[in-house]
Order: structure tokens, then C-alpha cells, then sequence
DNA sequence: AATTGGATGTAATGTTATTACGTTAGGAGG
DNA sequence: CCTCCTAACGTAATAACATTACATCCAATT
């Protein structure tokens, strides 16, 4: 059973505001979908994400400079692990997949365990086009 | 064979730095490296990379904003087609390792073809520590 | 009450990337 | 030679993304 976690106010609004989000933003269009809610400053949002990434609630596409909330169902604080997450990302209509295959991860795990690599983050996007805007085409 | 590609000035110089850098580079450190060249906006540089980067001579690190030049042996202007390629990033001594794993190609390249995905691009980059590094730690 | 640590608020600054516009160089074809 | 076309280049301004610095707040502990 993993542990649920108590949210700030912050992280909860930056969370929500990813969840309710058609696609993955941006921190500064964070910003600005939270300044209702008082928000002033980039820094707001940039340390709620870090928590949030931290707790694998949220999501960072290093392609894109910007997040997306996890697509596992979990209910808020409640996060599970993840093995090595792959992104493929839309460049057309923005969607993302959120997928994961234990071949890649054993394979790349193995080549870092070959190379005496430690890796603390590992990064795998696709980006192109998705299937519902190449039939679209 | 694959045709030897005629760089132009910018393109040369801009390789040049990427070559003789002991690890990946951003576009502005470029740019400073460059300045006694003759550079003078960040543009210069952006655009050189661009065609770099489009011939396969230069990889863009997502997850560092920075560049670095392909490890593959090959002449200026002689460069060969890659797989899909991935990255190890050494976060202590900022070395970087180019690699590439035919499984995990395959593997992608299958999700890909299931999901009815078309990816143009692909990153696959290993955040960490490098053997030296735990080896000195 | 004093101390501690985490979270917050705010401003300023730093870093990365693009847009806009004008100029230059060279080849193709008349 | 001259015009057209295209790719590359030069420069300035601006946009987009991220961090540093410093002060404050608050709850838990001692
Ligand atoms: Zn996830
Ligand atoms: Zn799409
Ligand atoms: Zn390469
Ligand atoms: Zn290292």
C-alpha cells in the first residue's frame, strides 16, 4: 500500500490545473490559469511541480520545457512507482501517451549496469504525430 | 557511401566548438567560444546548429538545452544515418556517452507502429552518475 | 517561549530561444 | 550581362523558461 500524502494548497491548485489540462503546459501557462487563485510569481508554481515531480504525481517533457500530471489513475497524494515512463507526444494536436515497457527498461538498465552508470532520471519522448491526426490528414 | 556536405563558415566554426569541447555545450556558451570568430547574436549560432543538427553531425541533449557533437567517427561535412540514439549524462563530470540499442529501437518502433504513432524524433537520455565519478566518490 | 524546518511571497535576475526585418552571395535561365 | 530565386547571414528586439536572494509565516517540537 503506498502511503497517501497531504498536498499544500499550492501543489493541489498546480496539480489540479495539470489535470484538468487537455494536454501538457507550460509553468508560466500555469501561472497565468492560477492567478485567480493568487498566484503571482513563476516560483510559485516551479516549487509546487518540483514537489509534485517528486512524488511522481507530475510529469516533466524535456522536449516540450513543460508538465504533465501522471496518466495513472491515482487519487490525489496517492502515488505509486513507476518503472523508466516513455512520452509520445503529438506535434500536431499536443496529446501525449503516457506508456512504459519493461524490455526497454531492462535494456537500458542493462546497459548502465554494464557501462557503471547510475542513472537517477531517465528521459524517453516521441515526438511526431499521433494516430488520430495522421488519419485526419 | 554518404555524401561529404559542403558546411558553411558558421556551420564549421560552430561544429568546431562542439568538437573540441570535453562535453555537451549550450548554444550561448557557443557563442562566447565564438565571439573572436566574429559572432555576434544568439541567432548565428541557433541557425548553425539547426542545419547541424538536421545533417546528423550534432545531437541536442533535451534534458540540458545544451549540444553536443556526434560521438560516431566521421569527417567534417560526413556524416551516416543513426538509429535511434541515446544519451548518458553524467551529472558530476558532465561527460556524456552516445549509445544506441537495436532492442530498444525495435521496441519503440513497434509501440510506435501499434498505437499508429509516427515519430519523427526520438530522445532517449540517461540522467546520472558515471563510472569515474562513483569510482572517485 | 524559543527553536526548527517546510512552505510561502515577492522581486530581481539569469538563461534559453524566437521573431522580424534587412542584406549578401551565388546559381539558373533569359 | 541582367533578373530571378534561394539559402545563408547580420542585427536588434523580444519572448519563453528558470533560478537566486531574501524576508516572512506557521506548525511541530523542546
Ligand atoms: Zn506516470
Ligand atoms: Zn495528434
Ligand atoms: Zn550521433
Ligand atoms: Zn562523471
Amino acid at each position: 500500500m503506498t502511503a497517501t500524502r497531504d498536498l499544500t494548497r499550492n501543489q493541489s491548485l498546480v496539480l489540479g490545473a495539470l489535470e484538468h489540462a487537455d494536454g501538457p503546459l507550460s509553468a508560466y501557462t500555469i501561472l497565468d490559469r492560477l492567478r485567480d487563485a493568487g498566484f503571482r510569481a513563476p516560483l510559485q508554481v516551479y516549487r509546487a511541480l518540483d514537489k509534485l515531480t517528486e512524488f511522481g504525481l507530475v510529469h516533466r517533457l524535456e522536449s516540450l520545457n513543460a508538465f504533465v500530471a501522471c496518466a495513472h489513475g491515482h487519487d490525489h497524494g496517492h502515488a505509486h512507482a513507476h518503472g523508466i515512463v516513455a512520452f509520445a507526444i503529438c506535434d500536431t494536436c499536443g496529446k501525449v501517451d503516457e506508456f512504459s515497457d519493461d524490455e526497454v527498461t531492462s535494456r537500458l538498465n542493462g546497459w548502465a549496469r554494464d557501462a557503471g552508470f547510475r542513472a537517477s532520471k531517465t528521459t524517453i519522448e516521441l515526438r511526431g504525430e499521433c494516430a488520430g491526426c495522421l488519419a485526419a490528414a
